[in-house]
DNA sequence: TAAGTGTTACGATTGTGTTCGTAACTTCAG
DNA sequence: CTGAAGTTACGAACACAATCGTAACACTTA
């Protein structure tokens, strides 16, 4: 049986390939091996490797059309953040939202970014 | 060279024990065995080494003075929640805690969380 | 068409997490 | 002291993640 798409989770180094796919968008292995280089000594075949198992859980699609096949994120950077957060969200913070947010916000949020949550939470309670 | 300690990331089964240990406070792994029992299918054997390594790794302490050792998670809740939060805003949120507050407050968020957190963010205003 | 280059595919290796069976040890009752 | 029960320690097995060397394949060009 094949998994549940919203049950994959990326494994660490799958996430650091996404994370370079959602910012260049579709590219090929070269393109996305030259990125990984800069802050990696990551080989060649292996981004290639980690491509295909990313392409066999659907983490990612593939355009086989060129010999060089073009690899794009499966979901989107929004859609994988909400999964990663509920998943720690269960295991570490008994399943309260509110008590990883209270945990994530601290002293060091600058003035604007408390005023961008404010305003979320003020367009959340005016939609009910 | 031994690990550092704040280095130390819990795998999934080693929190799930922590969260028990939180909860509990020091137990033996009997006891802490038949919390895990109640919910997963866990042998007996599996908790004590995933104590023992969890030992290695100073995931938590342990007091030998009586035959049924007693364990203890080494770090608090906050400060292990804490360095999670950190690890994923990191790999997954490009370094922005205000990203990952902004997608893990969504529509299911209750009223009483936030206005919980509303008051989190007053406080820390008054703070500066 | 044949050589060379770029690309994918495959398989092996290493490391780590998870699980559990069994051996060894400790304590206590009799 | 001996056996039974409870506990820890050890080691093996399996799964999966990560890495890379090498083989196979495809395309270009001379």
């Amino acid at each position: 049986m094949a998994r549940d798409k919203s049950a994959v989770k990326p494994t660490e180094a799958e996430l650091s390939l996404l994370n370079i796919l959602w910012q260049m968008g579709p590219a090929t292995v070269k393109q996305i091996h030259e990125v990984v280089s800069t802050t990696h000594k990551t080989g060649y075949t292996t981004v290639l490797k980690i491509l295909q198992i990313m392409h066999e859980k659907s983490l990612v699609i593939r355009d086989e059309t060129n010999r060089a096949h073009v690899y794009a994120a499966a979901n989107s950077e929004m859609h994988t953040q909400s999964s990663l957060i509920k998943d720690l969200i269960s295991k570490a913070f008994g399943g309260s939202t509110s008590k990883l947010v209270m945990r994530a916000i601290d002293k060091s949020t600058s003035a604007e970014d408390i005023n961008d949550i404010r305003q979320l939470l003020n367009s959340l309670e005016k939609e009910t």
